[in-house]
DNA sequence: AGTTTAGTTGAGTATATATTCAATCGTTGT
DNA sequence: ACAACGATTGAATATATACTCAACTAAACT
């Protein structure tokens, strides 16, 4: 009851479906899970960002090459490759003054395939 | 010439691997459907809203229902509701009193389905 | 008709974040 | 050692947005 009461604090009406809302907060899984899946789809949230994974699942680029390709600045591709290092969805070598990026996750492509055929339907 | 100079105004540097950025430059989708791509990932990219496409991935429920379950004000699930509408993912019904909420998207459950194997790997 | 209740909406606020700018790092070549 | 250049970084700014609060709408019941 205390418990029951403290979840539903905030709301204030009485046409709650205990059964159902029950069921469903079991088969939910642990807010944790659901958090870093929040914050994983906030990565592909921006269009810098899906743009640089896009064209990383065809070809190894340095941050010239993507900057280039995008109109964008060194500056602000360097910072959105951080954010995708940081996620571990793209890995880099070094190659003298240069900086090579690629992919490193198996399932950024699926992830995008699914995504593209929402849009593109 | 005045093209290439024109996307790559932007950047300083002479290393560009111009075969490469010519290639990824084919093969990238059109610059809207990326658009298109970032927004959709945005809807999952907040955590109340992730909850809630995953509440209703099972069970149709009113907004009382959810704003119980997640322990949130009528409020605020409303407007993520909203969200929700406006990109067509989530229908709704009224009856009486009570609006009732279901998934309205085919896609929803396999990007979930993906994105939760990557973050439970 | 008036009251109650589920839900929506708009304004306001607080927080997150994408890009710019300037400074700096790391490597190469002279 | 020094200059040149690709890349990174931090601070600053501008924009987006999640939630709160209060007002409002729509339906049901007396």
């Amino acid at each position: 009851m205390a418990r029951r009461a403290a979840v539903t604090d905030k709301c204030d009406c009485n046409v709650i479906h205990e059964k159902v809302v029950a069921a469903a907060r079991k088969a939910m899984p642990d807010e944790e899970i659901l958090l870093n899946l929040a914050d994983l789809f906030k990565v592909f949230s921006d269009s810098t960002r899906v743009k640089i994974l896009c064209v990383l699942q065809r070809h190894e680029m340095c941050v010239c090459d993507i900057a280039a390709l995008l109109g964008m600045t060194k500056s602000a591709i360097s910072h959105q490759l951080r954010t995708l290092r940081q996620t571990r969805l793209v890995k880099y070598r070094r190659d003298g003054k240069s900086v090579y990026y690629s992919l490193d996750d198996e399932h950024v492509g699926t992830i995008f395939a699914q995504g593209l055929l929402h849009v593109t339907e």
